[in-house]
DNA sequence: GTTATTTTGAACCGGTTGGTACAATATTGG
DNA sequence: CCAATATTGTACCAACCGGTTCAAAATAAC
């Protein structure tokens, strides 16, 4: 999944899998199949893991923050190098937009749950008036999506963390929520 | 250059290029040089393309304006095919940062010349008190740009011209300009 | 109409791609 | 210790990759 995630669907070859994982070509067929239904299982193990990552702060969290602890903990919590690595989901849905259809599908549904998450979240709070009703709970989770995914390209060019935490800062002064 | 637009610069072989201009193989080298060569071209025009088409606009429209007009003439006026291609920049910059660093710099060195447009419009009309100084002209090209990362990611899943509609409108609200 | 100049098509190059077959070798379980 | 199970290395496959060479054919210039 590293190796998909850094170098992307096409580029990683098969070789490139075998040594990172430190078995065999026959090993690898046997118990994994394809190198396509590998990827796949990738996608959906990051797409789960990430949505639920989302879940759980949900339940802890007030929604207005929602949003900050996600940028912060996987633009400045993580390893540098993870960090421009920039997002699998993301990175697949871009690159495998006209080439691989049902990759990019699949990639996408992903995505769209995690903005799922966050809606819901923003559904809860407005409800409750947690926060101003200024915005619909769609279009909050929307604007979310629009900042998740231009920062996670602008994550692949990070040159430093200071740098990266002024972006997340100033992205989520213009999403409007007051935390 | 649609091609590499479309499906990105690995997963476009050489015959299909040769297909697309209809020439020779012994040509397109003597011509074009590598595939390599061809697609930094590729790049330079689009790059160069789109940082005069904003800088035109500047000239003509309030500072305020020059992002919708930017999203709307790209997003919504361009034929549904093209627009589903995103960004030929934003797609380089994602595909390549791994596995091509020399493409991938100069792909994002395009990507910052338009967001220096954005930025020197912005410093103007603050100057001359268009635009409301609650955020620096720095700041101010920094959201368009995120918000424009964002949307080109999108706009490869674009459903319908309504849906990204919307997504622009709530795009530009975030962003602050009152216009 | 004849000479230059492009352009072509086809053959060829070494290397890599994802995927398969299978006998030999380790590793494990009873 | 022996048998069952994984795992291995190797050879092989057809197809494709980007790139080169060069004589033949088509086009352009005069």
């Amino acid at each position: 999944m590293k190796l998909f995630w850094a170098r992307g669907y096409l580029a990683t070859s098969l070789p490139d899998l075998l040594e990172a994982m430190g078995i065999a070509r026959s090993s690898f067929y046997a118990t994994f199949g394809t190198k396509r239904e590998l990827f796949i299982e990738c996608l959906m193990l990051f797409g789960d893991r990430t949505r639920q990552q989302v879940e759980r702060n949900a339940l802890q969290l007030p929604a207005a923050s929602l949003a900050r602890t996600f940028f912060e903990s996987t633009l400045i919590g993580a390893p540098r190098k993870r960090v421009k690595q920039g997002f699998l989901l993301v990175n697949s849905v871009l690159e495998l937009a006209d080439v691989e259809p049902e990759l990019n599908r699949k990639a996408w549904e992903k995505l769209e749950a995690v903005q799922d998450v966050f809606e819901r979240s923003f559904r809860d709070a407005l409800d409750r008036g947690e926060i101003a009703n200024t915005s619909s709970a769609e279009e909050l989770a929307q604007r979310v999506m629009t900042v998740n995914l231009g920062l996670r390209v602008q994550a692949r060019q990070m040159k430093s963390a200071e740098q990266m935490q002024k972006l997340i800062d100033n992205s989520l002064a213009m999403i409007g929520l007051a935390a």
